[in-house]
DNA sequence: GGATAGTCTATAGGAGTCCTATGAAACGAG
DNA sequence: CTCGTTTCATAGGACTCCTATAGACTATCC
């Protein structure tokens, strides 16, 4: 009856999911809004700009289009967005937050206290490897196609792995021009900006193959096909 | 515009959520079910017995009452799950997995090879570490009591942590009688007992508490009220 | 021993999610 | 100036999820 070896993180990423979904409904339920909903407040505000296409906005949250027609049309109705035709192709409709819209997403877009609680029942070491492994799986998903690639360090222009030799920083961040360490990689920053596809899977392999000495890791780059 | 630290985990977590819901959707879609039917099916799976009532399955799956009484009554309809009122307390309904039902079910409860695939991409070490990453965060949130106690080895009567020298396998496990890691914790174990609610706290610092040599740990135990 | 209180489930009602399948504009190319 | 394509909105259907409440049963207290 011993489950096989890798059911468990499934099951404990399941559970945790178990937790955020069942916070997102009772967090967004208090203020009249929908988990969904939400979560198009929180991505509007951390891209505000001009406003984005709806098509853009599901891609993200991986929702279909009409999903988010639905969504973005009541949210219209809550007058918390507003959609304007772009001038550039008549077709695209962009979808931009309303002061209101703003103030709401504020809320919208804060980590439940008892997540952040959570995180700090780790060590700072625990803490590193941890996100070390979730920027990893998170990888994985997007080579399988299974998420929008996201805005993670090691897949932007301004990222450089292993550009210095100090154990506890030893990446670059070209854009704020500092030394980063493990912990401080972003899984989604603002100031990303996408490296071209053929550069990616290098930037990749030098981000992972380029661990400390003393690991002469056998770096497993996806066992099969 | 540099995040607050610890934005980062959440974030990290709130991705692979995303893949998960979408995941969900796709794979209960092709079967006719909806997410939540599916966890129904795969929980009445994996502690069948001779049913469960209603108000069980609502607060191990973070759902209200009348949630599950719908989605029950959906499977009920397609022949899934059978209903029957409990003998010793004729209010409790209990329900529980038809034939069809149990078919369905080893579908639903498997998880997504892409998935299996990411967590593949983990050498050992990492997997471990993470593992245990996950063990305190949920350990954490039951303690907030915003998810219901679950099946996990530091909460169970038969776990002994740190009965061994062993490095690799420092606890034991009373009922296999046998020696495990940390790699090897369960987090769903179906023949789990919860330990007595006073009986838990200890059992938890020894499981934390006893790291290994060499490290000095501080354990933060949860900073301020 | 019967009224009262508490528990368990089902139902009602309402807004929304999420899907597939279409419809209706607006672009782009031949 | 028409195809064919893209982009968004709508329609229809099954469900989710909530709160509030009704119905059935159990437990308790004079």
């Amino acid at each position: 009856m011993t489950s096989p070896p890798d059911q468990r993180i499934p099951a404990g990423l399941a559970r945790i999911g178990l937790v955020l979904r069942h916070h997102a409904w009772a967090a967004a339920g208090e203020r009249g809004l929908t988990p969904t909903q939400s979560q198009l407040l929180a991505f509007l505000d951390a891209r505000h700009r001009d406003g984005l296409p709806v098509s853009t906005l599901a891609a993200e949250l991986a929702l279909s289009q009409p999903t988010v027609s639905d969504a973005v049309a009541a949210l219209d109705r809550k007058g918390l967005v507003a959609r304007s035709r772009s001038g550039d192709d008549g077709r695209v409709v962009l979808v931009r937050l309303t002061a209101r819209g703003r103030r709401e997403a504020g809320h919208a877009s804060r980590w439940p206290d008892f997540l952040l609680r959570a995180i700090d029942s780790l060590d700072a070491d625990e803490r590193a490897a941890f996100l070390r492994g979730l920027v990893k799986m998170i990888h994985s998903l997007q080579e399988d196609g299974q998420i929008p690639v996201s805005r993670m360090c090691p897949s932007c222009d301004y990222f450089r792995p292993h550009a210095h030799t100090d154990r506890e920083r030893p990446h670059h961040c070209a854009y704020v021009d500092a030394p980063i360490g493990d912990a401080d990689l972003r899984i989604d920053c603002g100031d990303h900006r996408t490296a071209d596809a053929n550069e990616r899977p290098r930037l990749w392999r030098l981000f992972i193959g380029g661990r400390p000495p003393g690991a002469d890791v056998p770096h497993p780059a996806l066992p099969e096909s």
